[in-house]
RNA sequence: GCCGAUGUGGCUCAGUGGUAGAGCACUCGAUUCGUAAUCGAGCGGUCGGGGGUUCAAAUCCCCCCAUCGGCUCCA
């Protein structure tokens, strides 16, 4: 997030040089007049590019967030330096102090003038609307379709608080078959300090990108020759990955879960049962083998194997709620220009498991799930960051398959989830997975993207294309309900947000090396390398610095390495057995006897807590 | 996939037609040092890949690959 949501760390607040944030950056949500003000820039905008540029067709230009954007239709793709010269005439416009008069027209009137002006568009555009249809005019000779709210007179606007910031192309009316148009993104404040401040947050947000910082910690790194989304993961970030399976996989135990194993490829008639063959074909990577009959793919979901588990027994409603849970490494052919990072891969491990429950089990089996996301979250410090969205079919689409019926009970079993726990959510039409609804847990990243984390979906379509059933106590053979479910989500987006989240500096159970140990100079070195040893013999993750520096630059190099906890030794601690701890979080601690230490990193460990 | 930008040693970057440079990292040497950079030397790049223009290409042109900002997509 670009607001005040992102936590700094002591450290970090200690080495800003400005003092403590006192300017609030309020979203255009938030402010009636911020509104008017990046509504109206956004207009500005338009002018001063069609005074520049005749032969561009404006389209729409509405606020956004912390700013506004303008649609254009050009054939030359504007540059940095159109840009600039943009920018300089809306300065011209603002300091004319145009006025801006709404003016209610007919409809007939509209398409008139519309059509005098050869706007094609915005003909599109009038087509849709309803009455009142209204004209703002910005001075005698610039007018807009736009239904306002804007500010009085150019005056309004102050021409230092507002920045042109990057052009990028954007489908007419978002749908990519039509016309694509050349998109300015612009950033309007009501005062050049919250601009300063909100250019400030950006670049601030630009260095805790996970890219940038999982490069500098190397906790992973990318391989042309591997392929693009492939993530490789070092010893480091190994680390991260395993510590964050391990906790999972001990909660999941406490809660009855059993974990299997399946393999990477399957049949594709497996994917033809499961219906993924026929909907989601092109996000597979592509087929092995001659022909269908015989083709493998790779899994891009780890259900149809779990499934095949299930169904490999007859099974008793004693049996169940039965939970199958694996990490499972899945494939899927994104788009080339969707890639990014950890959050956007081709192969990633979902911490996936699959439930099969009777349906008189759902909706407590649902809350226990739900129960279960919520401590992980808190427990990796986002409970606090996340959003609950209801993520349900559009019922206009054919991209689902099964029953009305099927869709609508499992609406509801989501429904009544988030209703008996008074959780705060929205709804996401179209959100749906295609054989069920879901509820996602949203979490936004430094630069304020948007990502679904962990998911629960209430499934009754495959148990229908599986034909799965249990035996009931009277006999009766009846179809289980499925849970899928992934708090995480998956590990390799989970620690990119993760980074984020933490501006790299992890929790002592998280980071990858939880203590280093800075010799004074090498008389020290034996002494160290054995009270390391000693603190790797209880499972601590220990390293020395043996590159022979000095103490400051030793301190330096493990600072920028974000490590939690140094330990200075000199002659000092050698006599008395002891080491100066130096942490992140609180700075000098003083000397503190080896067994101490020990027993102070394992209890915060333990607890999730700092030393 | 689409629009645009970018790609120079491990990292961060300079170099715009005359044959590649800095800092950090790394190696070696000197220094033995107490809480955010000790000094010196050395190693290291066919300038993302391929093709073209030119006497001459990191630099200009074309194609491809990757990354970044968006759009579209997202089981």
């Amino acid at each position: 997030m670009l607001d005040l949501l992102i936590p700094m760390s002591p450290a970090e607040a200690n080495a800003a040089l400005v003092p403590p944030e006192k300017i609030y950056l309020p979203r255009t949500d938030e402010s009636e007049p911020l509104k008017r003000i990046r509504h109206t820039f956004s207009h500005v905008m338009a002018m001063a590019v069609q005074r520049l540029f005749p032969k561009a067709q404006v389209t729409i230009g509405p606020w956004i967030d912390y700013g506004f954007y303008y649609d254009f239709d050009h054939p030359e793709p504007f540059t940095e330096k159109d840009l600039k010269a943009i920018k300089k005439e809306m300065i011209k416009i603002i300091n004319k102090g145009l006025a801006i008069e709404r003016e209610e027209v007919s409809r007939e009137v509209a398409r008139q003038r519309i059509e005098q002006q050869a706007e094609p568009y915005k003909l599109e555009i009038l087509e849709g609307l309803e009455e009142p249809i209204t004209l703002y005019h910005l001075g005698q000779d610039w007018w807009d379709l736009c239904a306002g709210p804007h500010v009085a007179t150019t005056k309004d606007l102050n021409p230092k608080a507002f920045d042109l910031e990057s052009v990028a192309g954007a489908y007419w009316r978002g749908d990519e078959k039509r016309a694509q148009l050349q998109r300015i993104y612009g950033t309007a404040w009501e005062t050049p300090e919250q601009l300063a401040e909100y250019q400030r947050r950006r670049e601030e947000a630009k260095r805790r990108d996970h890219r940038k910082l999982g490069k500098e910690l190397g906790l992973f790194v990318f391989s042309d020759e591997v392929g693009p989304g492939l993530p490789l993961w070092t010893p480091r970030g190994t680390i991260l990955r395993s510590t964050l399976e391990d906790f999972l996989k001990q909660e999941q135990v406490k809660r009855g879960y059993q974990p299997v194993v399946t393999p990477h490829i399957g049949r594709v008639e497996l994917f033809k049962i499961s219906g993924h063959w026929q909907k989601y074909k092109e996000d597979l990577f592509p087929m092995m083998g001659e022909s269908e009959e015989e083709g493998f793919v790779l899994k891009a979901m780890n259900c149809p194997f779990h499934i095949q588990i299930y169904k490999s027994t007859l099974r008793s409603y004693r049996e169940l709620p039965l939970r199958l849970a694996e990490f499972g490494t899945v494939y899927r052919y994104e788009q080339s220009g969707e890639l990014g990072g950890l959050t956007r891969v081709r192969g990633f491990t979902q911490d996936d498991a699959h439930l099969f429950v009777t349906p008189g089990q759902l909706d407590d089996e649902f809350l226990k799930v739900v129960d279960l996301i919520q401590s992980i979250l808190k427990a990796l410090r986002l409970d606090t960051s996340f959003r609950a969205r209801l993520s349900f079919r559009d019922p206009s689409s054919d991209k689902y398959i099964g029953s009305d019926d099927a869709w609508n009970k499992a609406e509801n079993a989501i429904r009544r989830a988030v209703e008996t726990l008074g959780m705060s959510h929205f709804e996401g039409i179209g959100e749906a997975a295609f054989y069920g609804p879901k509820l996602d847990f949203i979490v936004t990243d430094a630069l304020d993207r948007q990502w679904q984390l962990g998911t629960v979906q209430v499934d009754y379509n495959l148990p229908e294309r599986f034909k799965l059933e249990y035996v009931a106590d009277d006999g009766s053979r009846q179809r289980p309900v499925m849970i899928h479910r992934a708090p995480f989500g998956s590990l390799e987006r989970l620690i990119g947000i993760l980074i984020e989240e933490y501006a790299g500096d992890f929790p002592l159970w998280l980071a990858p090396v939880q203590i280093r140990l800075l010799p004074v100079t090498e008389e020290q070195m034996g002494y160290v390398q054995q009270v390391a040893e000693q603190l790797r013999q209880q499972q601590i993750r220990a390293e020395v610095d043996t590159s022979g520096d000095r103490l400051g630059k030793l301190i330096r190099n493990a600072e920028k390495a974000k490590i939690p906890v140094m330990a200075v030794v000199g002659a000092k601690e050698v006599e008395s057995n002891s080491l100066s701890i130096r942490t992140r979080a609180s700075g000098e601690l003083g000397a503190i006897a080896v067994p101490e230490v020990l027993e102070k990193m394992q209890q915060a460990i333990a607890n999730h807590d700092d030393f």
